[in-house]
DNA sequence: TCAATAGTGTCTTTGAGACACTATCCG
DNA sequence: CGGATAGTGTCTCAAAGACACTATTGA
């Protein structure tokens, strides 16, 4: 007999659960940081974990990416990008769990933090100061997400989410140098971002102890090209570029 | 009251059922090729779609879309790497279907296609003319597929895997051609495959109309560090590089 | 004036691309 | 020899990196 809408049973095969992770990122006193819960419930109970939850059938991925995110930590209106899926059998004790990780970055002073009722507490963790063991395999996820995120940046505007408004340059590349966990030359930094032309002149300067620093903002209004700034050409994805 | 493992209630939430497909690649006479399959149930009966079906409770992911594309296609023994998962809510009609899809690239010469009950015909489309419609949101998925590909290509040894155990570098270099849609200057090539250190040359020749050329293989034994050899640096992925 | 920070100029090295050249086979 | 294919050498140009230099403030 043929299958059609009426004869289909949709119970028939056995069917995983599906949760969305998101590992959030910001750089808080020039050292780049983890949102992190502590969950209050069995499994992991007492275990940090990257924020995350059960998906509802009437939402994309995405969108339960958003929703999990804001009901556990209250951090909200952020981009997000898919990370990558892990669903080895054995990752939660409950039953079989697949998640799908996002990876987000945001400014820390604009988000307010709260808990929710599946967590006892929220915190930012320095990305060199991570708690021992975490939840699940949130180590996997969390690693994962940060070669992810400093591949990433050499190609998008990720790092302008950790500004404000109007910034120095130079304060954009102390950025770039927390991400990437190393030094770069100012006078390249200077002329690479200058003559990628993605930053407008304010007429804005900063005082403080030497000379004053010129104030920038993005460039509004680039039509349609993409907006795209890569710092070097040169580095490797790991794995999922 | 705690929760715990014997308390644990693995029915409250709803669940999403999981697939995985798996986008296969090749080159046939000089020209790049997707492996379809034709439904042949509902939905999407009598239209092609990308190998793949549900997953099974105690497999990874990985090893579904392997027993997936074996089960479907014959095609076995390949290299398989994660792609991007595919959650709409509507994506399929039947209930809420998540995929995630997996990428991969074979000679064709050395698999042995088959049909199963799921489907039947199995084919080699070119990619320049896939069937004007696809099942489910498949043409994004053979899509986005096809631009990772492309920025894959160049720093990974996904090419090598189309060719035989011994091959000449212009033989090499056409298959990057096909993959990548240009053409590459002969010398550029020699240099910097040569550069690479990748290739190890053989004893062998081949003789054809004009000059003779060398084979050569992969090194084997290359130790620890990472077998990875890029065309270019200058090449960006479309979003999820 | 000096310490401190901002910002510029310039030399060297590297690598990509273009393209002309040489090599070796068959007939 | 000439046609066909394999393979090399080399020039130019652009981008990356190193690093020395100048600029502008407050004390």
């Amino acid at each position: 007999m043929e299958e059609t809408a009426e004869t289909y049973d949709a119970s028939r095969y056995e069917r995983p659960s599906v949760t969305v992770d998101v590992v959030i990122f910001t750089v808080i006193n020039g050292e780049l940081h983890v949102l992190m819960v502590l969950r209050r419930r069995w499994p992991y109970e007492g275990y940090w974990a990257v924020p995350g939850g059960f998906i509802n059938m009437d939402e994309s991925l995405e969108q339960a990416a958003r929703r999990e995110l804001e009901e556990e930590t209250g951090v909200r209106n952020i981009y997000l990008e898919q990370l990558y899926t892990f669903g080895s059998p054995q990752r939660d004790p409950r039953t079989r769990v697949i998640s799908v990780a996002y990876i987000a970055i945001v400014r820390a002073d604009v988000q307010e933090l709260h808990v929710s009722d599946e967590s006892s507490d929220v915190r930012w963790f320095p990305v060199r100061a991570l708690p021992e063991k975490l939840a699940f395999d949130h180590e996997d996820i969390v690693s994962y997400a940060l070669s992810r995120l400093r591949s990433k940046l050499e190609y998008t505007t990720l790092a302008f989410q950790l500004l404000p408004e109007v910034f120095s340059i130079l304060e954009l590349k102390h950025i770039y140098e927390q991400i990437l966990g190393e030094s770069l030359d100012k006078g390249n930094f200077y002329r690479k971002i200058k003559e990628a032309g993605i930053l407008e002149e304010t007429s804005m300067v900063r005082e403080g102890r030497g000379r004053p620093t010129r104030l920038w903002r993005f460039k509004r209004d680039r039509g349609d090209k993409q907006f795209v700034f890569r710092w070097r050409e040169d580095r490797l994805d790991d794995e999922n570029g």
